[in-house]
DNA sequence: CATCAGATTATAGTAATTCTAAACTTGACA
DNA sequence: TGTCAAGTTTAGAATTACTATAATCTGATG
């Protein structure tokens, strides 16, 4: 595998393409106080540079491992958390007992897969919510979730 | 409190009045094979004489503590998913980590906030959602649930 | 009122996450 | 470029919310 001049989206950029993405990264860690330090860049690679993904820490940290990056789960679970404090990920929760993070920062909402516990997105301008209550008395909406769960037919 | 005589929903029932929404819970019990024990129907009790409830399964152990009502946790947590698999509660999930029951059945959404990890039901015709992508193939929509995220004002 | 499936309980176990304190990097500055 | 304080990382312990286990109890049925 990975022999011949396919054209693909994830893999094998030179470092032309890796500029944009990762001087944007960058730049928001330095803007949120972080150092880019090894680790926090290894992650961001692997989060960023797959397309749209929901994982979860362990996920991620498995991830590292099989691309051979060495970070401790202490690490990962850190990381994530300032990513998403610098506004780099969304935080989903869809299932007490495990914390998503999204990488796909557009407005948009979620089906959950109640049996297999996955997470699909849908895009944005497919769930419309026509009306809202003002929020409570000296209260702001932070955000509006929509979830959409799913299960097989007949279930 | 609670001398005059006020027709009021809750609180203070003569035999008469219980008589209904207890027998209701009993039916609900014994169509989900479950046997109305001394516990569960003091936690139904908890659960359904005090309006619409939010709550956890550490919550509910407390107050059944306080009321002098003698159960495990264990099985304050049995009970709630029994309750939920008969159909006399909802889960709410709002908050990785903590799983609420909601006491109101009806169609509805909530408001959560962020801050105080409390929740309150937003009224069914205050949301409304004006369009739904169709489920993924071979899936139906078993729910769609709208969290609306609320922060004091500025934060 | 004896039986026994079903219910309850204390307690141990588990999974996800957070904490801790020591060791290691990093970036700024001499 | 060496030094150092501040920021990071890490292994492992601790915590939290919940589930499993196995012994004991209960209550519907005959």
């Amino acid at each position: 595998m990975m022999k011949m001049h396919i054209p693909h989206d994830t893999q094998s950029h030179d470092a032309r393409q890796d500029a944009r993405p990762f001087s944007q990264i960058l730049d928001r860690l330095r803007g949120a106080g972080l150092r880019p330090t090894r680790q926090r860049m290894a992650l961001a690679k692997l989060l960023f540079e797959g397309g749209d993904r929901h994982l979860t820490a362990e996920m991620l940290h498995a991830d590292a491992q099989s691309a051979n990056v060495r970070v401790s789960l202490a690490t990962v679970y850190n990381t994530l958390h300032q990513f998403h404090r610098a506004g780099l990920l969304r935080e989903i929760v869809v299932d007490s007992q495990r914390t998503y993070f999204d990488t796909n920062m557009s407005d948009h909402h979620h089906f959950y897969f109640d049996q297999s516990g996955e997470l699909a997105d849908i895009p944005g301008d497919q769930v419309e919510v026509a009306a809202l209550p003002a929020a409570p008395d000296g209260m702001e909406v932070s955000r509006v979730d929509v979830v959409v769960r799913v299960r097989p037919q007949g279930a």
